[in-house]
DNA sequence: CCCTGATTCGC
DNA sequence: GCGAATCAGG
């Protein structure tokens, strides 16, 4: 009578409930619990209606996540892109780039928009258009896309941007 | 890339 | 009822 698998018991669903209510995410309450995926946790979540719980600023959908499993719910619509642009006040300029050395570019950190992450400065450095085209990288200030260094070239006041601008190197 | 929850559907 | 696969978003 070995029992077939660690089911939803009564203590794991109370369990369940007080971790998702206390305002667990899901992958940490499966971890708690054990032996069952984060998926099963929002699964039974959803079965017992504990869904759509109240939460602060967590990364969660609002409520959009619906997908059309059968073709005649997907229409042809066009994707979006979903383009990562950085778009700082300097790009326009790093194409206007000027006559400074391509390679003098801070070893500190080169990365790719592969090895980009979202901690990482996001400043362009180079030719958008070419291979070698690298973002800083550095470590980025908390809710910034950019460095301490690049944040200060990006967010400069209009007057001492006037004041600075050829003065400002894209290395 | 990491993460989050939401939904569908075969089992 | 269960939960992997998938989807959608941060």
């Amino acid at each position: 009578m070995a029992d077939a698998g660690p089911s939803w018991t009564k203590e794991r669903v109370e369990l369940l409930k007080r971790l998702w209510s206390d305002g667990r995410s899901a992958s940490q309450i499966a971890a708690e619990i054990g032996g069952v995926s984060r998926n099963a946790v929002i699964g039974k979540v959803h079965r017992l209606g504990l869904a759509g719980r109240v939460l602060k600023s967590n990364g969660a959908a609002p409520a959009v996540g619906r997908r059309p499993r059968s073709e005649a719910e997907s229409a042809p619509v066009a994707e979006t892109p979903s383009v990562l642009a950085p778009a700082p006040p300097a790009l326009a300029l790093v194409q206007a780039a000027p006559p400074c050395t391509e390679v003098a570019l801070p070893e500190s950190a080169r990365v790719t928009i592969m090895e980009l992450r979202e901690f990482m400065c996001r400043w362009p450095m180079g030719d958008p258009s070419t291979p070698d085209f690298r973002f800083c990288g550095d470590r980025a200030i908390t809710g910034l896309p950019y460095c301490t260094h690049h944040s200060r070239i990006a967010y400069q006041p209009a007057a001492e941007r006037k004041r600075d601008r050829k003065a400002v190197g894209f290395r």
